[in-house]
DNA sequence: ACGATACTTGACTAAATAGGTCGGGATTCT
DNA sequence: AGAATCCCGACCTATTTAGTCAAGTATCGT
């Protein structure tokens, strides 16, 4: 499951917006600078993000990006598979992106038995925590803060 | 934590000399056919395995290999960290591969206190479960067999 | 002693993935 | 019109993955 730089870029951009939620929108640069993103290397990943739906951007002058839909409706599974692929360590126990492994009886593999046990931890995770738990943690980890795009993430 | 072709050749080879502790040694080319393991690979990977320590060898026409310590000794975790090195999604909430990440703060990042979670997720299930459990697993799953060879992993 | 059988070692390779960069085009606000 | 902003596809380099291969060394049965 080892997360991606473009991975984790990605969290903290959707996280900014999230902390933004209800204002405009957020330009990419001001998501660069603050979160330390390569600011063309973050255009791609947001991108991606637009045609997977889960933000909406504004072009021109005062344009940017905010989130699609709710942050509360964001869970961190729907986000990491759409950029890393299946959350389970092998195909064959991967609900979203199954595929058959070699051996020859699946309902027999023991290493089988036991990768379900880690997909099913890792998922059990990832599903329970949203965008906005993750806005929640921002706040109760740190004061109350002027901005929100002071909130360090 | 995507489990390499290697890693899951890796497991697989252990698994049956775990299946064998007690005879003697087995051969890597029975491994690799039973497993369907490309030969060459598999005697790499067992090269590694053995320089780790996992395992031991006997050269020579009864030659072949065997579980160094014994099967209840070795986690897949162990294992695992072995060959793919650390069970955590990000390196700042490994405990065996720690590393730094680029965030000031660490015990305020509310992406690390989640991944935190993933990670002990993983490692809870993955430390429990020894090379002897994988076995046990094997011959529950599986009737008895004959010979320690024809269980299919 | 000798040959067959196994493991040993290190180098090599092709393809995929990761992590970016770049140029120029399309919109929108003022 | 002009500046700011997003948009899009092509491109690039380094690393990792998944193997392959040749030649060497140890061991055993005879």
């Amino acid at each position: 499951m080892k997360l991606s730089q473009r991975g984790e870029y990605a969290l903290r951009a959707l996280l900014v917006l999230g902390m933004n939620h209800g204002s405009s929108v957020v330009r990419i640069r001001d998501i660069a600078q603050q979160q330390n993103i390569p600011r063309r290397f973050l255009e791609q990943i947001l991108n991606d993000l637009k045609s997977a739906g889960f933000v909406l951007s504004k072009r021109g002058v005062a344009g940017g990006y905010r989130l699609q839909r709710g942050p509360n409706e964001i869970s961190l599974a729907d986000i990491i598979r759409h950029l890393e692929g299946p959350l389970a360590p092998v195909g064959c126990v991967s609900v979203n992106y199954y595929q058959r492994c070699s051996c020859p009886d699946e309902a027999k593999c023991a290493i089988r038995s036991v990768m379900q046990e880690v997909r099913d931890a890792i998922v059990g995770v990832l599903e329970g925590v949203s965008v906005a738990h993750l806005c929640d943690r921002v706040r109760d980890l740190q004061g109350p803060v002027e901005n929100p795009l002071d909130y360090i993430i």
